[in-house]
Formats: C-alpha cells, structure tokens, sequence
DNA sequence: CTTAGGG
DNA sequence: CCCTAAG
C-alpha cells in the first residue's frame, strides 16, 4: 500500500516525467504493477511475502519509460481503443498550487462586500486595505509562472479567442438588433419589446390589459440589465445614472418553453444591444477596457457606453431542456466557460450555498471560498478532487454548524432585491442596516397599455471575496472588483423574483397570475440577483426575504468601482491573476480533451478533435458541463445532509469507464477515475465503482428489465467481458500478470 | 485516502 | 447514491 501511495506520488509529483511521457497512464500502469497497487499484487506480494518493490519500481520506472511510453502508445491505439491521452497535467500542477504557495506567503483573502461595495463603501474599504496594507489584509499573491502555466494560458487564450468570435456571431446572427426605447423615451417607445414571433402571436390572443408576461421573461429582463453592467457602461457612469428601464408588454406569454433559459448563462448574450457597431466592434476582438487579459468581458457585446435603454429581446429556443436551475452542471453553465473561469480564478465568490460536499467539489481548483478555506488543508494535497470531496464530507458534519450560518448569511449577499416604487413615488428605501442591499427599484408603470414598467437604479451583487497582491494598484484593484462584479452578472447570475417578500417559482406564471399587475401596489415585487447555482426548493422558501428588500441606492458607488483604469498596467495583477487563472481553464478544458477522447470508439473522433477548440458549450456528454457549472454553482442545499444529485451516467461516461475499467482493471477506482473521469469532478471514484458494479447487473438482466438510458450492448458485452477478466486474474492471484487490457480488447 | 460491499 | 468497515 505504501508504496502503491509514495509512487503514485512520485507520479503525480514527476512533472519533467510526465511531460516525457504524455501517456503516463501505460506507465503508470507499469508503476503499479511493480508497486502491487492491484489487488492481486497486493494479495500475491502477501502471499508470497515478497518485499514491497519500492526501488525496483522507480527505477523500472525511468528504465522503462521510454519504452512504455511507446509500446503502450501503440498498444492503445492498436488496441481498437483510441484513447487519446492527452498531455496530462499532473496533478501537482492542477492542484491549487496558487493557493499552497499564498498561504505560505501570508496572504491573506481581502473580501470586499460587494454589497458594502455597492454601497459606496468599496473605496473606502478597499483603498483603505490597500494603503494601510495590513499585512492581514491584503495578500500578495506571487504566482510563479511556470511552463505549465503557459501552456495552460496559452490553451485558454486559444479557447477564448475562439469562443469569442463563436459567441459574437453567435449573437449577431441570433438577434439581428433591436433597437428599443431607452429610458425616458415615451411610453411607447419604452417597453421593452420581446420580439419573439412566437410570443407576439401568443400575445394577441391574450387580453391586451392583461399582464401575462410570465416570471422568467422578466427575469430575463433584468438578465439583461445585468448584462448592462459592463465595463463601458460602468465605466462612462452609464449604469450609474441611468435606471434600467423595463416595460413588460402587459401580454407577453409563451415563452414558457424558454422560461428555464433565463437562468442559462447565456443570458447575457440574449440582451439586446442597442448600439449594432458595438456588436460588431466586439466581434473583432476588441477589447475596450481590459485588453487581452479579461477574456470573459468581452465574451459578450456590452452595452454601449451611452448607457441607452436597451431591451431584452429574448426568444431563443432553448436547447436545454432541463431547467437551469436543476442542472447546473449540465445545463447551466455551456454557454460561459470562459467566464466562469476567468471571473472565478481571481474572484472568489462566496456563493451561499449549503451547499454540501457537492458545491465545494464543484468550484474550481482556483476558487478559493470562505468554506474553502476552512478546509485549507486540502489544498495542500494533490489531489485536490478527492480531497476536496473527501474533505467536505468528512469535515462536513463538523463544520453543519457553520456552514449553515454561512450559507444563510451567504444567502444574503447572494441577493440582490430590487424595490419597486411607483413611477412618481421616489424610490423607497429601507433601512439597509445590513448593508447587504444591492438594488434600488423603481417601478413605473402605466396602466394605459398595461405594461408593468420597472426601472431598476441598481442591483446588489452577491459578495464577493477578492484577492489581489499589496503590490497591485488601485486602479487594479478596481479592475479586479468590477471583474468579479461582472463575472457573476455575466456567468452566475440569476435572477429571482419576489412577490411580497415569496419566491415566485413558477416561471410561467403571467405576471397577472402571480398577481403581480400594473395597478397593484408594487412595493411587494422584488428581483434578486442569485449566484447562478441550482436553485434548489430549500433555496427558495426564504421568508427572509423581506431583508432584502431593502433599498439603497448605490448607483454611484457603482460607478465609482468600475472606472477602473482600463489600462492595467498592473502586470503584477494581471500576471497573477492570469496564474491563478489560466490552469482552471486549461484543466477543465484538457480534461475535456480527455473525457471525450477516452471514449474514443464511442465520441465520433471528430467531435472529439473539434471539441477541443469547440465552444464550450458544445460538451458533448454531460460530465464534463457538469464540470464546468460547478464553479460558479454552488449548490445550495439548506439542508446540510442533502443528498448529491442523481447524475444518470451517460452512454459516454459509460464507455470512458469501461474503456478505463478494461485497462486498469477492477479495484482500482482511483486511478480509473484518474484516468477518465479526472474532470469530472462530480464523480468520484466510488461513484464509478458503483456504476461499474450496475453496469455488471445490467448486464446480466435481460434488456427488458434495464431502465434508464440504454447502454449499448456492445457496451455491455464489455463490461462482462472486462468483469469476467478481471475477476479472473484477481483469482488467479498472479502477481506478474500484467493488464493484459489489449488482449481483452482484441478479443 | 481507498476499497469493497451492503443498503 | 450513501455509509461504513477495513486496510
């Protein structure tokens, strides 16, 4: 066992070995034959009372590397398994190295409160760490930029570059612009126009003085609003002074189908821009404010600067079926990768979330969470997955407690609440005496055309931890937050609507059924800004919710964070920040590689060569979006002990764990895991033990009695085939049997 | 932390 | 999926 462990170490630790040997797995396999990490070697090496083969198995190691490297190359590839091993990073370099080496540095995490921010209290706060550098407050972050690093950012740079354009035409092609009233405009020209064919038609059937826009259009209003708090707008003070405006047109229905959209992450892109040249200057690479280094801001058009109205303009279908919420991991997050990386590596959000061992699995080796850093210990290790997970669980009942005061609390910031005030009656405004309030509403409406107009002066932002070197500069420093600040509007933000202080679920609820009408008073109607985690049921009953209903403006403070200088000449910052970020992406992507080349038979290898440089959300199985969506998704399961959600294994998770499991064998979960399911971070191990062991069921039930998606019976046929194998050699109990993995798989 | 198994 | 005993 011991020595199974200090090789795998040595594995894992062996960069310049592994990059020798971009098929460490063949190796490895070797490693660990010699090491008698398989069971059979284990038991022989019992049995037989032979020595651990510590040395012999280093050695043989480096002797036979080359060698191995080549044979196994072609054994895999000859072997009708095209598992196209990617490069693999090793684990020392995937774990949060970034991390480790703060602690050590004494850094420490600077935690803005968004909503402080918003407050206007930012700045001071902010600055204040900044100047008085306290060493407790601000941390320095000196990231080493290493080979691995580069390759990880170059990777990253290609795949935004690509997503970028992807994304813009996406766009333009998608919404052709609208051009809608900005705020201020006449009435007519204010409502926000949802040109959607479909829902126009739908409208006219409806009573015009009814008000059915349903929940999730006017969430993805304020999507849009959202969306509108980009650089440019912040920066000219546009999102400052200029309210959102929304007019639902009073029968704006049948969107239903789309409703789950609004909590998509691409949301965002949805949004009107008012301004076409915007469109197309971003579609062109141009970065405005942050240069190459904030990938993710320009992922999406912006709002002009002028900060004119805009409209949401929301119609398309949905591909994801399954409500956003629900899936975080596989619905939720395709469309933003990059964001959701970028923003995440540097900011660290603090998603509320009761989220159990789940969420923190989820959150990016990066991510740095309060509850994280509870747990920093498991940071130190290598295997941050397991670890993590582990962790979690094992910490988990220890820390209930906690994480239930932090999820609440954590809730709260998490929120952003939007009051509602009649057109001429000034925005209402509530004690903030937590200071947590985000948003400032201001409702106007009409009961002419029955629209229901909203117009939000500002919006809370969950909070945010931020960390950034003592050595950056202010204008960094403003940078990073407002990096942050969009991150979560543009990867993880959902937006919740509240209705006398309820959760109103049901997204195809028209805005009259919820009772929400144009001549109520609409002081009960409240929007929240949700990390863009699944909203689960627990998440949703907060009767708290009055607390935040509490209005602040804190439009100017806004504007004050984003002017950041939109050149950051802060390499320092940038460098770091880049750091931090590059290796998440650069993982998460090269585990995509290597998820979806794992199963090669089964993936059209196309796919599989394309999806390297594809946009990200085209994922093509699911456990890697599952992947994804955990950093910014925290799950948030009020209940402590809530239980992981069920991830049907996919027909390509299956083969990648067949394929692994004929390789490796049974009883070596760790490393089949390691090996295909090395991203996706919410299977572990004994997640594909188990699977394995309802694979093997399934396959000995007749066809008839399977459920769940059909596994392919060629599938199948392997597993038994690999079961009856391995079971065989682990009875043979011979040592020196090696996988004779190729054999099984010429058969 | 990993495995193996039962629930 | 969860939980736990064992190693």
């Amino acid at each position: 066992m011991k020595q199974q462990k200090q090789l795998i170490k040595e594995d894992t630790m062996d960069n310049n070995i592994d990059k020798l040997t971009p098929n460490w797995c063949a190796w490895k396999n070797d490693n660990n034959l010699c090491s008698g990490t398989s069971h059979e070697q284990r038991n022989h090496r019992l049995l037989t009372k032979q020595p651990p083969c510590k040395l012999k198995a280093t050695e043989a190691k480096r002797k036979e590397m080359v060698f191995q490297k080549r044979s196994s190359l072609e054994m895999e590839s000859g072997g009708g398994s095209h598992v196209a091993e990617m490069p693999r990073v090793p684990k020392s370099a995937r774990g949060k190295r970034s991390i480790r080496k703060k602690e050590s540095q004494g850094q420490v995490m600077c935690a803005f409160d968004l909503l402080a921010t918003v407050a206007g209290k930012l700045l001071d706060e902010g600055e204040g760490s900044l100047g008085n550098a306290s060493p407790k407050d601000v941390r320095v972050k000196q990231e080493q930029c290493d080979e691995e690093a580069k390759h990880f950012k170059n990777e990253v740079m290609d795949q935004d570059s690509c997503n970028e354009s992807a994304l813009v035409s996406h766009i333009a092609f998608q919404r052709p612009v609208n051009h809608h009233g900005r705020k201020g405009e006449d009435p007519e020209g204010s409502h926000a126009v949802i040109e959607d064919p479909k829902a126009k038609s739908e409208a006219l059937d409806k009573e015009s003085s009814m008000i059915s826009c349903t929940k999730a259009e006017l969430g993805c209003n304020f999507a849009a609003i959202a969306d509108r708090w980009s650089p440019e707008s912040v920066e000219s003070g546009a999102f400052t002074g200029d309210a959102a405006a929304i007019a639902m047109p009073a029968t704006t229905s049948g969107f239903h189908k789309n409703a789950p959209d609004m909590y998509n992450l691409l949301d965002p892109m949805d949004v009107d821009v008012k301004p076409p040249p915007l469109v197309s200057s971003d579609s062109t690479g141009e970065m405005p404010l942050y240069g190459n280094k904030i990938r993710r801001s320009t992922s999406f058009p912006r709002v002009p600067k002028g900060g004119a109205g805009f409209t949401v303009d929301r119609d398309e279908d949905d591909d994801d079926k399954s409500s956003g919420c629900t899936h975080p991991s596989t619905a939720t997050n395709r469309g933003f990768r990059p964001n959701c990386t970028a923003g995440h590596s540097r900011v660290k959000k603090l998603l509320a979330c009761k989220h159990r061992k789940v969420a923190p699995a989820r959150m990016h080796k990066g991510d740095l969470s309060y509850s994280d850093v509870d747990r920093k210990p498991s940071f130190r290790n290598k295997k941050m997955y397991y670890t993590r997970q582990r962790t979690q669980r094992s910490t988990f009942k220890r820390r209930k407690m906690f994480d239930r005061h932090s999820a609440q609390v954590s809730e709260e910031y998490a929120k952003a609440n939007t009051k509602f005030a009649a057109r001429d009656s000034h925005a209402v405004s509530l004690e903030a005496n937590k200071g947590t309030n985000s948003t400032a509403f201001q409702k106007s409406q009409e009961s002419s055309d029955c629209h229901v107009k909203l117009r939000i002066k500002s919006f809370k932002v969950p909070e945010l931890l931020i960390e950034i070197p003592e050595t950056a500069t202010v204008g960094s420093l403003k940078k990073t937050v407002l990096e942050a600040v969009n991150a979560i509007l543009g990867g993880g933000l959902r937006v919740g609507v509240l209705h006398h202080g309820k959760k109103v679920r049901d997204d195809n609820k028209t805005l009259m059924q919820a009772g929400i009408s144009h001549d109520e008073v609409l002081d009960n109607l409240g929007f929240s800004l949700e990390p863009n985690c699944a909203p689960h049921p627990s998440q949703l009953s907060p009767p708290e919710d009055n607390e935040f209903m509490e209005t602040v403006d804190t439009t100017e403070p806004l504007a004050r964070i984003a002017p950041a200088d939109s050149s950051s000449k802060h390499g320092e910052v940038d460098a770091s920040q880049e750091l931090a970020l590059a290796p998440l992406s650069a993982n998460y992507q090269g585990s995509d590689h290597d998820f979806v080349h794992s199963p090669g038979g089964m993936s059209s290898p196309d796919k599989a060569s394309t999806n390297s440089r594809a946009i990200v959300p085209v994922t093509p199985a699911d456990s890697n979006a599952g992947a994804i969506v955990p950093a910014n998704k925290a799950k948030r399961s009020p209940e402590q002990g809530q239980r992981r959600i069920r991830r049907p294994f996919s027909v390509a998770e299956v083969e990648a764990l067949v394929l692994a499991v004929e390789k490796l064998g049974t009883g070596r979960w760790r490393d089949v895991k390691l090996r295909a399911f090395d991203n996706a971070k919410h299977r572990t191990y004994v997640d594909l033990k188990d699977k394995w062991k309802t694979l093997v069921h399934t396959a000995s039930i007749s066809p008839q009695q399977r459920r769940g998606e059909p596994v392919p019976q060629e599938l199948l046929d392997r597993v038994l085939a690999a079961q009856a194998y391995w079971s065989q050699q682990q009875a043979k109990l011979q040592p020196k049997t090696p996988p004779l993995a190729e054999a099984l798989l010429l058969t």
